[in-house]
RNA sequence: GGGCCGGUAGCUCAGUUGGUUAGAGCACACCCUUGAUAAGGGUGGGGUCGAAAGUUCGAGUCUUUCUCGGCCCA
C-alpha cells in the first residue's frame, strides 16, 4: 500500500465549522486593533469620494430587523465602492430630539412621582440629552456587531452643539427669504400631550365616534322652494358644531328636497340631501314616509345662506353655503359642515371665502370663551351635551355611532383633533419651493426607479411645511416678535449670534438665559417677545446635509447616496429634499436607494401580537452576522424582505457551500496563497479546462460589475453562489482533484491548476468581501501578507485575453457530452453494477463533428471515469455505453486499468516528492 | 376609505418588445463516494405563474374585476 503522505491531500487550518457567533467578535477586535476605518481612509486618500450619508435612526430602544437591514445594506454598498477604488466614507449619525424621548423621561417622572411642571426646562432637556446619549452608545455597539464599518468615534447627532447651531442658521435663511411665516391653521393636535403632531407621529386605528344628522335652516336662497326648509349634514365630530362657519356642497351633484311625513320633530318638515344618498339617509334615519318635492343641481345652491342650529342660543351669524370639490357622495348627505378651525379642507375653503379660523378650542381641548354655551367644556365630553342641545332645538334628525379609522397619537394612543393654532410654516409656493423640489427629483437617480414617482407625487400635493412644535426637547425656533408691531425680527447678525452661542454651549440657554444675550447690543430685550416653540424633528434631520456633509472635510456635498426604508419617501428623503432645495436650490443627494420592509416568512409584518418578531440579536447568537449579511444581499430590497428561521437556515446552508469552496482552495494550496500577476501569464500554455475557467471568471466579473453598478445584489450574490456550486464544486474542483492529489508537484498540469486555484481564491475573496465581511477577513488573515485587511483590497481587473468565446462554446458542447455520460453512469449505478464513476469504462458514440470537438480532450479525466473509448456514429445524437472497468485499481489515482498506470507506475514505485 | 407597489416550485430569485414543453441555486428523495468527509458527486420528483373574466392564432407577460400582503395617506 502507498503512504498517504505520498499524495497531495488538501491541508488547511481553515476549519469547516464556521462558529461565527464566537469568531466574529474576535475579528471585530482585530479591526479595532488595526483601526480599520482609519486605514481605509489613508489607503484611498485623494481618490474620488463616494459618500453614503447616513439617515439618522432615532436614539431610542434596541435596533430591530429593519435597522439591521438598513445598516448592512449601507455597509455592503460602502464596501463595494471602497473596493472599487474610491474613498468610500461612512459617517453614522443619530436623530436625538423629539417627542418620544421627552415621553420616556416623563414616564420616568411619573414612576418616581415627580411633577414635570416643577422641573426646570433646562434640567428636563439635560435628561433627554443623557437618554439619547445612552442609546447612541447601545446602537453603536449593535451596529458594529453587524460588521458595519464607519467613523464610529466621530459620529454625528442632531443634538450636537454644532448641529443645533447650524439648524438655527438654516432657519435664518428661510426667515430672511420670507418663506417662513406665522400662520393660524388647524393642525393635528393631541389634547393629551398638548402639542401638534408631525405626520409621522400619527397612527390610524379604529375609533368609535358619535354620528349626527343635523339640520341647518335655510335663511335665504335663490331656490324659492328652499325657504322654510333645512339642509341636512352628517358628521362624526359633533363637538365641531359650535365651530361651524359654513356648509359645503358639490356643484356637480344632484340634490333633492323632500318632505318628511313621519311623526316627530321633523314632521312635515322639508329637508335637503344629495339624490344619490337618499336611500342611505332614509334608511339610516329611519324615515318611513316622505315625499319628493324637487330635484335640483348643486350649483343652484349658490348664495344660499343658512342659520346655525344653535341660532336661538347665541349663534346668530350667517352660515353661507360654499362650493367644494372635496364633497363626495361616499358617506353622509352630500353637504358637509365646515369648521375652519378643525379641518384642513374646511380651513382652506373658508379662507378662500373670507372666513377666518379662530381659536375655538384651547391646548387642553377645552372650548375657549368665544364659544357660547360651551366655554370651558372639554371637547371629548361635549358630544352628549351638543346632541342634547340639538334635540332641544329640534335640529337633530338622528344620532348614532360609527367605528372608523381615525388618527391617534403614536405615543399616548389618544385620538387626535384638528385644532387651529398659531404655527410656523415654510411656504411651498412663495419662493417656488415645490417647483425647485420637483426639478431636483428629476435630477436624482432612484434605486429602484419607482421611488421617483412616489416622492414626486408627495411633493406635488403636500401642504406648507409646519416646522413648529409646542414642546421642549428640540432646537428652539430662533424667533423674536416685536411687541409693538408683532413683526418677526429678521436680522442675520442675530441668527449668527444665536448660532455662535449654541456652538459653544448648546441651545438649552434659550430657555434659561436673558434674551438680551441672543439679541446682542443692537436690540433691547424688552421690545421683543421670545418664542418658546421648538423646531419639528424632521427639520433637524432634514438639515443633516448642512451640518454633516457640508461641514466635514472628509465628506462632500451633495451626498452620493441616501439609503433608507421606503417609508422615508415621506420622511427623511422628503424633508432633506425640501430643506436643501429651499436653502441651496438642489437636492443634497445624487441618488436615492430605498428598500422595503422586513416581514415574516409569510409576508406579514412583524408584530408582538402575531409573535413573529425576530430580533437581530437572536440571529447573531444563532447564526452570526455573515448569515444575516447573506440574507440582506440575497433578498430583493425593492420589495418587502421576508425572514424567518427556515429562510435563515437555507442561507446558512449556502454559506457552508461557500465556506467549503474556500476550504477546498485553501486545502489544495496548503494555505500558501500566491498572488498571480495575471497580465504576465501565457494562458495558451494552460490546459483547456483552465482556459475555460478563466473565461468563466472573466465573464462572471463582467456581470458582477454590472450588478454592482445597478445595486442589484440579489442577482450578484446568486451568480457568485452558482459559480461556487455549479462551476467550481461540481465541475472544476471535482475534475481537478485527480491532478491536484495525484500528480507530482512539479508537473506542468498541476502547476497550472495551482495558478488557477490562486486566481479563483483571490477573485472569490474580493467578490465576497463586501457581503461576507467576517469570513473573507478570516481567510485573508490566514493567507495574505500584503495588506492589514481584506477590506483594504481592490477588486481585480482581469485581462481581456481571459475572454474566449470560441472556447466557451466548445466547452458548453463538451459539457453536454459529459451530461450524457453521467446519465449513462447513473443507470449502471442504479442497477448496482458500479458505484464510483471511476469504476466505469465509457464508450461514446459520436459523429465526425463531435469527434473533432473531443480530439484533444482527455475524456476519462473530464468525466472522472477510468477510460473512455470513442466510436463512430452517423447520428448527431450522443450515445453512451457504460461498462464496469476491467483490471486493477491504481492505489494512487484509483483508476482501474488492466495495464500499469503510466502516471504512477501502478504505485509500486511512487516517487517521494 | 384613497394612492402606490407586489403575489412565478418548500425557500431565495430569473423569465427580453406576448411566441416551443416556465428556468437556476438551495431544500427534498434516491443512489454513489469515504483522498473537500458534520464534506463531495450523480440522478430525480416538484409549478392551474394569487383567483376569475377578457383581448389575441397564442397570455407568467396586455386589460378589467376580485383577493391577499406591504408602504404611504385620509
Amino acid at each position: 500500500m502507498i503512504n498517504k503522505s505520498q499524495i497531495n491531500l488538501p491541508k488547511t487550518s481553515f476549519s469547516m465549522k464556521a462558529n461565527l457567533p464566537i469568531r466574529e467578535p474576535q475579528i471585530l477586535e482585530f479591526w479595532k486593533k488595526i483601526d480599520l476605518y482609519k486605514e481605509l481612509r489613508t489607503s484611498r486618500k485623494g481618490k474620488e469620494k463616494f459618500v453614503l450619508h447616513d439617515g439618522p435612526p432615532y436614539a431610542n430602544g434596541n435596533i430591530h430587523m429593519g435597522t439591521a437591514l438598513n445598516k448592512i445594506l449601507k455597509d455592503i454598498i460602502v464596501k463595494f465602492h471602497q473596493m472599487d477604488g474610491k474613498d468610500s466614507v461612512y459617517v453614522p449619525g443619530w436623530d436625538c430630539h423629539g417627542l418620544p424621548i421627552e415621553w420616556k423621561i416623563e414616564e420616568q417622572y411619573k414612576k418616581n412621582k415627580k411633577n414635570k411642571n416643577e422641573v426646570p426646562i433646562v434640567e428636563f432637556r439635560k435628561e433627554c440629552r443623557a437618554f439619547a446619549e445612552k442609546w447612541i452608545d447601545v446602537h453603536k455597539e449593535q451596529f458594529k456587531r453587524l460588521g458595519v464599518v464607519g467613523d464610529w468615534e466621530n459620529y454625528y447627532s442632531t443634538m450636537s452643539y454644532d448641529a443645533e447651531a447650524q439648524i438655527v442658521r438654516e432657519l435664518g435663511k428661510y426667515l430672511k427669504e420670507g418663506s417662513l411665516y406665522r400662520g393660524f391653521k388647524p393642525v393635528l393636535w393631541s389634547t393629551v400631550e398638548k402639542t401638534a403632531l408631525a405626520d409621522a407621529e400619527v397612527e390610524y386605528k379604529d375609533h368609535k365616534s358619535d354620528t349626527i344628522y343635523v339640520s341647518f335652516p335655510v335663511k335665504t336662497s335663490k331656490i324659492n322652494e328652499l325657504e322654510g326648509s333645512s339642509i341636512i349634514i352628517w358628521t362624526t365630530t359633533p363637538w365641531t358644531i359650535p365651530a361651524n362657519k359654513a356648509l359645503a356642497y358639490n356643484e356637480s351633484l344632484d340634490y333633492l328636497l323632500i318632505e318628511i311625513n313621519d311623526d316627530g320633530d321633523f314632521k312635515n318638515k322639508k329637508i335637503v340631501i344629495a339624490e344619490s344618498l337618499l336611500e342611505s339617509v332614509i334608511k339610516d334615519c329611519g324615515i318611513k314616509n316622505y315625499e319628493k318635492i324637487k330635484k335640483f343641481k348643486g350649483k343652484d345652491f349658490k348664495s344660499t345662506i343658512c342659520n346655525h342650529p344653535f341660532f336661538d342660543l347665541g349663534y346668530d351669524y350667517d352660515i353661507p353655503m360654499l362650493e367644494a370639490r372635496f364633497v363626495t357622495t361616499e358617506q353622509g348627505t352630500g353637504i358637509v359642515h365646515c369648521a375652519p378651525s378643525h379641518g384642513p379642507d374646511d380651513f382652506n375653503l373658508c379662507l378662500n371665502n373670507g372666513i377666518k379660523a379662530i381659536e375655538t378650542v384651547d391646548g387642553d381641548g377645552k372650548y375657549t370663551n368665544i364659544v357660547p354655551l360651551f366655554d370651558g367644556t372639554h371637547i371629548f365630553k361635549a358630544n352628549p351635551i351638543i346632541i342634547e342641545k340639538l334635540k332641544e332645538q329640534k335640529k337633530l334628525l338622528k344620532d348614532g355611532e360609527l367605528v372608523h379609522s381615525y388618527p391617534h397619537s403614536w405615543r399616548s394612543k389618544a385620538p387626535l383633533v384638528h385644532r387651529a393654532t398659531p404655527q410656523w410654516f415654510i411656504s411651498m409656493e412663495s419662493h417656488n419651493l415645490r417647483n425647485k423640489a420637483l426639478k431636483a427629483i428629476d435630477e436624482t437617480t432612484f434605486y429602484p426607479s419607482k421611488g421617483k414617482e412616489r416622492l414626486k407625487s408627495m411633493i406635488e400635493t403636500r401642504p406648507d411645511w409646519c416646522v413648529s412644535r409646542q414642546r421642549v426637547w428640540g432646537v428652539p425656533l430662533p424667533i423674536f416678535l416685536n411687541r409693538k408691531t408683532k413683526e418677526i425680527l429678521v436680522d442675520e447678525e442675530v441668527f449668527e449670534n444665536i448660532a455662535k452661542i449654541y456652538e459653544k454651549e448648546g441651545s438649552d440657554c434659550w430657555f434659561s438665559d436673558n434674551p438680551q444675550k441672543f439679541l446682542g447690543k443692537k436690540y433691547k430685550a424688552e421690545d421683543f417677545e421670545k418664542l418658546s416653540d421648538i423646531v419639528e424633528v424632521w427639520f433637524d434631520s432634514g438639515s443633516t446635509h448642512s451640518f454633516v456633509l457640508e461641514k466635514r472635510k472628509d465628506l462632500k456635498w451633495p451626498a452620493s447616496m441616501y439609503l433608507e426604508g421606503s417609508d422615508q419617501h415621506r420622511g427623511w428623503f422628503h424633508s432633506s429634499l425640501l430643506e436643501s432645495c429651499g436653502t441651496r436650490g438642489r437636492a443634497p443627494f445624487e441618488s436615492i436607494l430605498s428598500h422595503g420592509f422586513v416581514v415574516d416568512g409569510k409576508g406579514l409584518k412583524m408584530s408582538k401580537s402575531l409573535g413573529n418578531v425576530i430580533a437581530p440579536e437572536d440571529i447573531l447568537k444563532k447564526y452570526g452576522a455573515d448569515i444575516l449579511r447573506i440574507w440582506v444581499a440575497s433578498s430583493n430590497y425593492a420589495e418587502d424582505l421576508r425572514i424567518d428561521y427556515s429562510i435563515l437556515d437555507q442561507h446558512s446552508e449556502s454559506y457552508r457551500k461557500i465556506r467549503n469552496t474556500f476550504r477546498y482552495l485553501l486545502g489544495n494550496l496548503n494555505d500558501n496563497f500566491e498572488e498571480i500577476k495575471m497580465d504576465n501569464i501565457d494562458i495558451k500554455e494552460f490546459p483547456e479546462i483552465e482556459q475555460f475557467m478563466l473565461h468563466k471568471i472573466y465573464n462572471l466579473n463582467f456581470r458582477f460589475n454590472k450588478f454592482f453598478k445597478d445595486y442589484d445584489f440579489h442577482n450578484l450574490y446568486k451568480e457568485l453562489l452558482n459559480f461556487c456550486t455549479v462551476d467550481l464544486s461540481a465541475f472544476y474542483f471535482d475534475i481537478r482533484k485527480d491532478v491536484l492529489y495525484c500528480d507530482p508537484k512539479e508537473s506542468k498540469k498541476r502547476k497550472s491548476a495551482i495558478v488557477l486555484l490562486n486566481i479563483i481564491l483571490d477573485s472569490l475573496l474580493k467578490w465576497f468581501a463586501p457581503i461576507l465581511s467576517f469570513t473573507t477577513e478570516e481567510i485573508y488573515q490566514l493567507i495574505s501578507k500584503k495588506n492589514k485587511s481584506i477590506h483594504l483590497e481592490k477588486f481585480i481587473q482581469f485581462p481581456e485575453n481571459f475572454n474566449n468565446k470560441k472556447l466557451n462554446e466548445k466547452w458548453l458542447d463538451l459539457i453536454k457530452i459529459r451530461d450524457e455520460c453521467n446519465l449513462s453512469i447513473e443507470e449502471k449505478r442504479a442497477s448496482k453494477e458500479i458505484g464510483s464513476s471511476l469504476e466505469a469504462a465509457l464508450t461514446i458514440h459520436l459523429d465526425k463533428k463531435k469527434q473533432e470537438l473531443v480530439k484533444d480532450i482527455d475524456l476519462a479525466e473530464f468525466c472522472i471515469t477510468s477510460s473512455v473509448k470513442i466510436k463512430n456514429s452517423s447520428s448527431e445524437k450522443i450515445l453512451v455505453e457504460t461498462t464496469k472497468a476491467d483490471g486493477a485499481k491504481c492505489p494512487v489515482c484509483w483508476k482501474i486499468s488492466s495495464k500499469p498506470c503510466l502516471r504512477h507506475k501502478c504505485g509500486l514505485n511512487v516517487k517521494k516528492n
